[in-house]
DNA sequence: TATGAATGAGTTTTCATTCAT
DNA sequence: TATGAATGAAAACTCATTCAT
């Protein structure tokens, strides 16, 4: 059923699985060329043929640290519990930061090798797709919405697409929380009609 | 070919220009780290030593590639004629896109290779930096304008992101002009203070 | 569980054995600057990649030669049988003045490449160190010796100084021969008779 | 034709000069291998070029540093005053580990690099003569010398031998001193009694 | 299922030397 | 007598991948 399967038995976690984590980590770090499969191997504890007695090729090892993480759509929906759009968006912002800053490596990976790997490049679109969808859901469901499914569908893209830029392509996390709350100002007032003060 | 060194005899352009030309068109379609420094010499057609005369590393050219590169300013500005917020926004965004699929490249290379590289992050924050601002003070010139300074420097950073991450991330420049008409109604009501269309 | 899995000279005839002892030649030959790794891959027999997969750096090559090549201590030991200072140092002066010459190699490496190199320099101190206290050993077991050790401790200094700057620095072992029988002269003289303190 | 000829105009310090006195400095510090005409002219501060304007190749750069350095004759000669074998010794060997150190370059250079460059070697046995002829002819000038020629020679070319040893291949100048008593008095006794030939 | 030595093409970088000015 | 850009061969080192065990 879900991607689980595939580490059932992880009663020990298995020697693939810690390549795979070594990978991501590496790969987040200092990027997929400039991480050699031998440092992979090493930094792992396991010896340097393992690493192609499981994947077939390097970037087979890629594909399968990018596709074989869940994103975290469940976290950013129980975390919005506020009633009105403006509560729910301080909470998906500071949870989207929290998450990307926690466990960015997938993230990284996926928005930095995308360009001319197909695979990747989709892997990110979906990446992206998820996040908007369950932010759009969750500001569906808030009370005071009164925009169109357009509109929030959009209001989401902005919101996801800052986050996004803010934490994997400039890394600045921290400083942007302030500037946020104008951004949150500025989508709640367009999705509830009104430039009233809440 | 010969003939060219007779006709441009004014302008010289500098084998190093050449090289940082080349290696930034390699950099963008296929990485840093793809992109060896001899397959730029050979696409530059000079000698593969003088790419290390004139830049002690590969690293120095690409700080190179990316600090001796100006940000479009003005072409944002001069396109955004329209008078309303509304227009400027669509010819802001139309352009931004296509100037960064047109000559993509600085950009992209700043975006991905920003990471654990701290000049060029810090050059990947000023780029985004002078694009908001830029973005922000073409909107302030609007006719209907009734936001604060703070709102519309809210909106053009989401404006900035969403088409940024679109095109250097994503990849999908063509593919995300239908949806970028709700993003500018939204942005566009914002700023003006009305739920009415046009 | 063999010796062998503990000990690290195991003495199987392996690739990084042929490495070594192909760099210690050609080091010596040709000093260790003009030797290129390729070459000495050349002519072991071996592909250029191996010598890096057993040596990290060239330099780490280097320290392996310097290192893993003992002193000809007994050899030195079992060739000194005469009973008299005169004798042995004849002997002495003789076999290593041969073995410099005959596997002069790690000798002529250490002393070449000893400046600014700190452990090539301490391994020079260490060969030096082993010579003159083996030459030192020889002497105070002569049945004419009347000298104090402190003074058999600097004849043996003085023996080892002037073969090794023969052939190590000069590289001139034959035409010193002759005068190396002065040498002895002098120095058995001072260990043996009329040494009468002022 | 000497080669003083040419450089006896001398006013100011010329740039051939200059680049000399830096090869010198760098090839003693790093190696003649390891040190790059580059870099020479860097830090004479001259343009590249000019090394190769005034001397044909490397080589010859370095043949001129090694032939256009006399050797310190003089200096050893003036300040061996002393009336006694034992003192001119002390005299002798102060000067010369000093001289080594403070103007060692060529010394280091020549001792080296003479490795397979017949002109090198020559000049490196060249020095080594005139120091022992020097210090043979300082001690032959004692008051209390008995020996005759030949020992004398003998006993020169051991000291010189200790004293080049300990300060161009081991560089430890500094901690031999104490051990350089011990040689002295052996030197000095064979020089001066119980000179009994068998 | 694991292992680690082996392989060779490819990478960045160095550098003595040349040459037009 | 200088000058500094240009040149290309060769250097040290990397690395994905294979393979015998």
């Amino acid at each position: 059923m879900t991607a689980q399967a595939h580490t059932r038995h992880a009663t020990r976690p298995s020697k693939r699985q810690l390549i795979i984590e070594t990978a991501e980590r590496l790969f987040a770090e200092h990027g997929y060329d400039a991480t050699s499969t031998a440092r992979i191997a090493t930094e792992a504890g396991v010896p340097s043929g393992l690493v192609f007695y499981h994947f077939a090729t390097k970037l087979d090892l890629l594909l399968a640290v990018v596709q074989e993480r869940p994103a975290p759509r469940e976290v950013l929906r129980s975390t919005a519990r506020g009633r009105t759009v403006r509560r729910r968006l301080r909470a998906i912002v500071a949870t989207m930061a929290e998450e990307l800053e926690h466990d960015r490596a997938a993230r990284i990976i996926v928005f930095r090798e995308a360009q001319g790997r197909p695979e990747i490049a989709s892997r990110a679109a979906e990446l992206f797709a998820e996040a908007t969808e369950t932010v759009a859901c969750v500001l569906t469901g808030a009370d005071d919405v009164v925009a169109d499914p357009a509109r929030v569908q959009a209001a989401a893209e902005l919101v996801v697409s800052r986050v996004f830029l803010d934490t994997v392509a400039l890394g600045q996390a921290e400083t942007a929380t302030h500037r946020h709350a104008e951004m949150i100002d500025l989508i709640a007032e367009s999705l509830t009609g009104g430039v009233r003060a809440e």
